[in-house]
DNA sequence: TACTTATTTCAGTAATTACTGAAATTTAAG
DNA sequence: CTTAAATTTCAGTAATTACTGAAATAAGTA
């Protein structure tokens, strides 16, 4: 393990924090490690610096590679497979949320529509209160997702900017009714 | 184990759910239990209808409420402790967002931070690469945090609103500086 | 084609996490 | 205080998940 103190702490620190997640150790520390490297690493570089057995970091690229977090790159005269993470963090974000969509979020969805679908046979009060709980789960759910929809169009620039203004714009919007003339005033 | 076949398939599906998220499959099936009845339930109920152990369902029950994600409470004359969860479902993400923040995001901010503390002591590119890199991490990381931060104190109607709005709220914003002048069309 | 190097698979094992039952503790009522 | 009911703790065990090394496969080279 060749890796100095502050890189150290944050592939640590990963490794920890991806138990959280659902997510384990070595593929925690393997994309930390990737995503400070300043070069693309091949899989014989990662062993050596975490430790690990070469099968254990084939199977967290793979793991990887499945969430689309990792970019195959080769170099000449080389064939070895190097790593990357994108260069862009919000892509990272981007992918993060979208597969978390996709694996977490569209089956809840579907199970969820599966049982709304036959409105409950027996009409009993408790039938119908467990009927509303999950219906409002539905359609909270449904409208994150169709915000995050529209969100994730924007160019991270906007995005940016949008979210630094936090509520602020939603206040000049909800004045509009009232005032029908926005003063340009400054901006920020 | 006495469910009907509907509040099997969701309780079934948050344990299953639970351990993508770092949350075993007795909290999750206990939450989603809990979610969905109509009346508060006490431990006793709880083992009878998801067949765990009452220990397991005690442990349940103090990991859920570290979480503070439960309520405790009393019916008259009668000594045992029941639970309910918060009636309003985004109460319940409120605290999970919150939860998760001080959990996950602070101990990555103090570690990036604290990393980032002492400027690379040997300027080389790759050093110099790396601090960006984690700079980077941590702007993005407090840029997400301070905006959910504006947007918790709002309250759930304006909310939704804000979010059925989208961007469009955000493109109007943009058009004030061209116009100067927002006609009071039809809301929504 | 055979040969070399890189990567993946997978069965076995190690490590971790979840769960149980018995014992200890807490709580409240007589 | 004593008793009984409710809850929690915890050591032991079961179940799951992570990891390894050896063997198999794939991919490029002569």
């Amino acid at each position: 393990m060749k890796l100095d103190p502050t890189e150290q702490k944050f592939v640590m620190h990963f490794g920890e924090m991806g138990s959280r997640w659902g997510i384990n150790r070595t593929v925690g520390q393997i994309y930390a490690l990737l995503y400070l490297s300043p070069n693309p690493l091949n899989a014989e570089d990662i062993c050596e610096k975490l430790g690990f057995s070469r099968s254990n970091v084939s199977m967290g690229l793979k793991e990887l590679d499945s969430w689309q977090l990792i970019r195959l790159k080769h170099l000449p005269g080389d064939r070895r497979d190097y790593f990357t993470t994108p260069d862009d963090i919000w892509e990272i974000v981007r992918t993060l949320i979208e597969q978390r969509r996709q694996r977490e979020i569209e089956p809840t969805l579907t199970m969820l529509r599966d049982v709304l679908m036959d409105p409950p046979c027996q009409e009993s009060e408790d039938q119908k209160h467990k009927h509303d709980r999950m219906q409002e789960m539905h359609d909270l759910i449904l409208m994150m997702t169709d915000w995050y929809q529209d969100m994730k169009s924007m160019e991270t620039e906007r995005l940016i900017h949008l979210m630094n203004l936090g509520t602020k714009v939603y206040k000049l919007y909800e004045m509009k009714d009232k005032l029908s003339v926005i003063p340009s005033g400054k901006k920020d």
